[in-house]
DNA sequence: GCCGTTTTCGGCCCGACTGTTTTCAGTCG
């Protein structure tokens, strides 16, 4: 049972409960639940084992019982009878975009729709157009939906959408009628997957604009077009939505649609608490006069708050922290001085280590952490100890010719399955610093993949831990592992952990940083480069580890090259 | 179903767009 599991069931009750016209609230309450039990900065699987759920946002009596029964028995009868009273296809309905529980329900009642292909062929002979509420509209809708659902996934990963978002935000900046521009939603709160961009402009025209983000040169389709709002899908299949507003209310509009819906939620009720009623055009109310709103800050500052960066709004403690005046002031890509975990065409990289330091001192890094392959991953042309040492050797010689920058000679040493390293503790001595990391034996239960990343870092040579759980994104999930245990073990063993900032990992995942940090566990932001390209990266870990709450304090490699020479020179106990 | 220095009951964010509608329901964010 993991984090993910427990969520899933709670969304899934939400669902279910809507087919059923249940009460919207309690649906939001269990969607609400899902969300705390993603967002949850500790052991929440082992919390809810032991029915010790208390002082949890979001999570009462109702749902402690409930992930309680789930976590410790592994299913939830109150579960399975819900999901008894509808054929288990239902659920894919509402991936199809335009339709929602109230639809669904009547493609079943009335037509007996189960499942897409049900729909399609509903479609196809033109029972939907009949039915009252549909007409021939919904059902083209519905098979341009069901078209697309086939052809694209409805998720994209942060650091691979980026570019091809900043090129949109850079066309419309030229735009003439636009005063003001930015991309909000879960890409400026670096989610690490995102379903679509959200880009809002101040203009005059707001129905022209509107018009116009529907010509874009990217654009393949568009979804709806009115006049302060549209909505296209690009040629990769990305939705991006655009709303326009006018320059008064953009910073009002930016904080809106920057969410995240929970974070929104809780700062309207403390709003309305104030007296103040808040939307995505302004403050209404009785004092809402005694306020002047130019910036997004301000309104933070109306309300009492601190300003919060975007990065933090997941209603995670981070309104309680504004109001206390206790938000960490988070890490900056400008404080990273240099990087470790890069690969070299020496195993499956693609650089010359020349070139990829090169490619550092043009970032204006100040040294670079070269972390190859070791023996055992084979499939990665990993280095045996006879290279690794020829490695080392040319990693002197190129730093003898550097004067402000350094190479720092590492490994990624494999960890094998029973918690050894791939290298002895000669050759490792040998090293400035090494990177364990897992590779292979994914499939190891909880209690032994645990024991085994633990007792690599028991190891004095073990710098730091390599992406933690092996996750994919969109892909594989991670292998099982107790991030609780691992984080305490880092902090008992003065271990850094590594934020892997290669977009299909970002590992360890942000959610549990906060934890980490406050157990005095070291972040390393790693880019895991296997190209030049593969350096810029960090741009990408430095958002994730701002949602993870670190400071420059956190993260080891905002230390200049010298402290960090220190650093690797003294014995892990005393570090 | 959750929550509380207005409340243990009665609230719970709300606006834009579309399509099928003669005034609004459903979906989405």
């Amino acid at each position: 049972m993991t984090r993910e599991n427990l969520a899933e069931v709670l969304e899934e009750i939400a669902l279910l409960l809507e087919l059923k016209g249940e009460n919207p609230f309690k649906i939001r309450a269990y969607r609400h639940g899902a969300q705390s039990v993603r967002n949850y900065d500790g052991d929440i699987v082992g919390l809810a084992r032991d029915n010790q759920l208390v002082g949890i946002e979001g999570i009462g009596e109702a749902l402690r019982e409930k992930l309680h029964e789930l976590a410790s028995t592994g299913k939830l009868v109150f579960h399975d009878k819900l999901r008894a009273e509808f054929p288990a296809g239902l659920f894919e309905l509402f991936d199809v975009q335009g339709l929602g529980p109230k639809k669904i329900k009547a493609l079943y009642d009335t037509l007996g729709v189960s499942s897409v292909a049900d729909l399609q062929a509903a479609c196809d002979s033109g029972k939907v157009a009949g039915l009252p509420g549909f007409g021939a509209k919904t059902q083209a809708k519905i098979l341009e939906a069901i078209a697309h659902r086939a052809a694209f996934a409805d998720t994209f990963l942060l650091g691979t959408i980026t570019p091809l978002a900043n090129e949109i935000l850079e066309t419309l900046r030229t735009h003439p009628e636009i005063t003001r521009v930015a991309i909000c939603g879960s890409f400026r709160r670096a989610k690490e997957t995102v379903h679509d961009l959200d880009f809002l402009v101040a203009t005059k025209e707001p129905a022209l604009v509107c018009e116009d983000f529907t010509t874009l040169p990217q654009v393949a389709s568009i979804i709806v077009c009115g006049e302060t709002k549209s909505a296209v899908r690009l040629k990769n299949g990305l939705q991006c939505d655009l709303r326009a507003v006018s320059n008064a209310q953009f910073p009002f509009a930016l904080q809106y649609f920057s969410g995240s819906k929970e974070h929104n939620v809780a700062l309207r009720s403390l709003a309305l608490k104030q007296g103040l009623s808040l939307n995505e055009y302004g403050f209404t109310g009785d004092t809402a006069k005694n306020f002047e709103i130019h910036e997004e800050a301000d309104i933070y500052r109306a309300l009492g708050l601190d300003f919060i960066p975007p990065e933090l709004r997941e209603n995670t403690g981070e309104i309680e922290a504004a109001a206390h005046h206790t938000l960490p002031r988070l890490v900056e890509l400008g404080q990273l001085r240099g990087t470790f975990h890069n690969h070299t065409a020496a195993s499956d990289g693609r650089a010359t280590l020349a070139e990829m330091a090169d490619e550092a001192i043009d970032l204006g890094l100040q040294y670079l952490g070269i972390a190859d392959h070791s023996k055992a991953s084979f499939q990665a042309n990993g280095l045996d100890e006879e290279r690794l040492l020829e490695q080392i050797e040319a990693i002197a010689k190129l730093n003898a010719g550097y004067e402000h920058f350094r190479l720092f000679a590492g490994s990624e040493v494999d960890i094998h399955k029973d918690g050894s390293l791939d290298f002895d503790d000669e050759i490792l001595a040998r090293l400035d610093y090494c990177v364990a990391s897992v590779h292979a034996s994914f499939t190891l239960s909880e209690e032994e993949m645990t024991r085994r990343i633990c007792r690599a870092m028991e190891n004095e040579h073990v710098t730091m831990l390599g992406h933690l759980t092996g996750r994919l994104l969109l892909k594989r999930d991670g292998y099982a592992v107790n991030h609780a245990m691992v984080i305490d073990c880092a902090a008992e063993t003065r271990t850094i952990i590594e934020l892997n900032c290669s977009p299909q990992r970002l590992d360890m995942d942000w959610r549990w940083w906060k934890r980490a940090r406050d157990k005095g566990v070291l972040c390393s932001i790693n880019p895991d480069a296997h190209s030049t390209a593969g350096i810029h990266h960090i741009g990408l870990g430095v958002r994730l580890a701002r949602k993870g709450w670190l400071r420059k304090q956190d993260v080891f490699n905002t230390r200049p090259v010298t402290e960090v020479e220190r650093f690797l020179k003294t014995p892990k106990a005393k570090r």
